[in-house]
DNA sequence: AGCATTCTTGAAACCGGTTGCAGAAGGCCG
DNA sequence: CGGCCTTCTGCAACCGGTTTCAAGAATGCT
């Protein structure tokens, strides 16, 4: 098996390129069998230019026959773009995310895009781990389904690539941020409590600090000052975001005595927490005590009793930064929507106690 | 600057290249800042062979200050191969599919690979969707966690790419399937309720035929015959793995008059649905009614009351598949383990009423 | 009919990496 | 000190598409 040898320039040597497992059926296997240059089979694929009906139909023939699909590497590669949308939320089980990731699925399906999900767990450090790694994919666009990033680090990736950021609010180049309105939404919650003549209401709040929380705890102050109830902060207890966060919370309040007979709870989670816990001290809900929920999760229809809930259709929030990240990479500045907020009242909440 | 020339082959015009927008760092770049050539410094960037440490460092200080990633597209075109899983799940909000997803998410972490999630919404047409898009995208393996596929084209695509699919018992060459034992889960769960004292038992079905759902029934029957308790086919009625089948099922029973004192759901949301409608008809769970489920959701420890359950792991599952994946994408034969069935006692059975 | 213009089409450059091959450099031995 | 082996390194082929450029064909116009 020798190969002869040349001079100045050496003639391609077609050896065999070592363990390479090629197996699919690319555009010059195609073009071939049409009977056309590769460069037709791509024009006629990608509508470029016009071609004769002929070839056309030879082309389209090739390709049912031998079911070729263009990959997508060498296509992303040769144009600088994926068709790809990275998605980073911070639980991909989560049924808040979850939500969210499925409206961001569903916008996208029809669009030509495909999402690619990861998971930040709240950990900053893992969030910037996926940043890179999306970035290294060449994706053409990021959605942060709420993120753990300082809002520097933020706009210093957005010089990158095309950003959509939910749950704060942020302007930047390259950069489209998205917030529902925490504060109003809260006052919804406690209007609502309120109405029902609750005037001891806890608030299980999220982390000290989060933003959402802090928003969410304004409109609880303002709520009260409203109907001209005093605040007290021992009705306020800190939370996870989660279940056992409102499990503690109640602990917390009926083991220092602290009478209330409404909880506002930071999200659905919490609160599904916070009616266990209530449960297991012997309190029904709602006829001892009222809850109210936040985000109304499709598992809070289910509940027993159903949560009442401040309706914020996370899914439809997904959807809305879907529509918008496609905006941003068609090179459009987006604009951006957020669904409307509204009560949602079911079997949680009730009269109090007379 | 002068380059060769040759005859026949005319000089390479480097026009301009239209409006192309790169502006990533790029190996070449990289390995002109080195001082070495761009073969070398993949070399050292792969580890592929041995470079002197005065290279290498040169390599490294270059890559650092540029912040160089490797672009994916080009790595994998010229490998032919992704770093890439592709997961079909049915449903991306699903409490379910959510942890299976989370398991495989967790172990594709450490490996290098990065999971690429798609939906197939129970519909055998989005999942043929999906599978096209995958194999487009070049992924190096799918993972079907539970598909709707038949075994043919199951088998059919396995020729093309390494597949794990869950829920069913298939064996192909490409293909690996981890089922749970449904039957012996089945019969666990009943066990417990006829151990509580319990004869009239109910069973929640899935859809009719689903492969899952007879395994489960079979486990119910055979546990009933070894109690020595006839079966009665009015006992059991279809649902649909949902909270509203659950719901349905538990009016169908009670409307038909039909008595019992505890039901075996086929999977948790299922059983989320009849607690809800029992409790719709007055009926308190455990005291009047005794309800199980199967899968052990992670928020089945927060309904009120806690829902007793057969558990399976979901996460685990996953977790089992990403790793057989990994094995098959390396190239070796999967050992295929699944976790085992733990029956999980909480507060929605109890004995029965004397 | 003659010339300008527009349409089609294919050859080859290019995207940004990996890698076979071979030449260069250094080490060891007789 | 020359020959043979290793070890490093660079050139250029390649992965599978897209796109520029230019040539050839077809059409339009006077």
């Amino acid at each position: 098996m020798k190969k002869h040898k040349s001079k100045a320039v050496p003639p391609p040597v077609r050896g065999k390129r070592g363990p390479r497992p090629r197996n699919s059926v690319t555009l010059k296997m195609v073009a071939r069998e049409a009977g056309v240059s590769a460069s037709t089979a791509s024009r006629i694929i990608n509508r470029t230019v016009n071609v004769s009906d002929e070839l056309r139909l030879a082309v389209e023939a090739a390709i049912a026959k031998f079911n070729f699909r263009p990959n997508a590497a060498a296509r992303g590669l040769a144009l600088g773009k994926t068709q790809t949308i990275g998605v980073i939320s911070q639980a991909i089980a989560s049924p808040f995310y979850g939500e969210g990731m499925r409206g961001i699925e569903h916008r996208l399906q029809q669009s030509g895009y495909a999402p690619l999900f990861m998971s930040g767990n709240w950990q900053e450090k893992e969030e910037i781990r996926c940043m890179e790694e999306l970035i290294t994919r060449g994706v053409d666009g990021i959605i942060l389904f709420t993120s753990a990033l300082s809002d520097a680090a933020l706009k210093a990736y957005a010089r990158k690539v095309p950003i959509v950021v939910t749950g704060r609010l942020l302007k930047s180049k390259g950069l489209v941020s998205m917030q529902v309105d925490d504060r109003y939404g809260a006052l919804v919650a406690m209007r609502h409590l309120l109405d029902l003549g609750h005037r001891r209401i806890a608030f299980v709040a999220g982390f000290e600090n989060h933003p959402d929380a802090n928003e969410r705890l304004a409109g609880y102050r303002s709520a009260l000052e409203s109907a001209g109830i005093p605040y007290d902060p021992k009705l306020v207890v800190a939370g996870d975001f989660h279940e056992e966060g409102g499990m503690q919370a109640v602990y917390q309040l009926m083991d220092a005595n602290i009478p209330f007979t409404a909880m506002f709870c930071i999200n659905d989670e919490t609160a599904y927490g916070a009616c266990l816990a209530l449960f297991r001290k012997g309190m029904r809900v709602p006829d001892d005590i009222s809850v109210i929920g936040f985000d109304d999760l499709r598992s809070s229809t289910y509940r027993v009793p159903p949560l009442t809930s401040v309706r914020q259709s996370v899914q439809q929030v997904g959807e809305c930064a879907a529509e918008a990240i496609l905006q941003m990479v068609a090179g459009r500045r987006p604009q951006v929507s957020v669904p409307p907020i509204e009560l949602v009242v079911r079997e949680s909440t009730g009269r109090v106690a007379g």
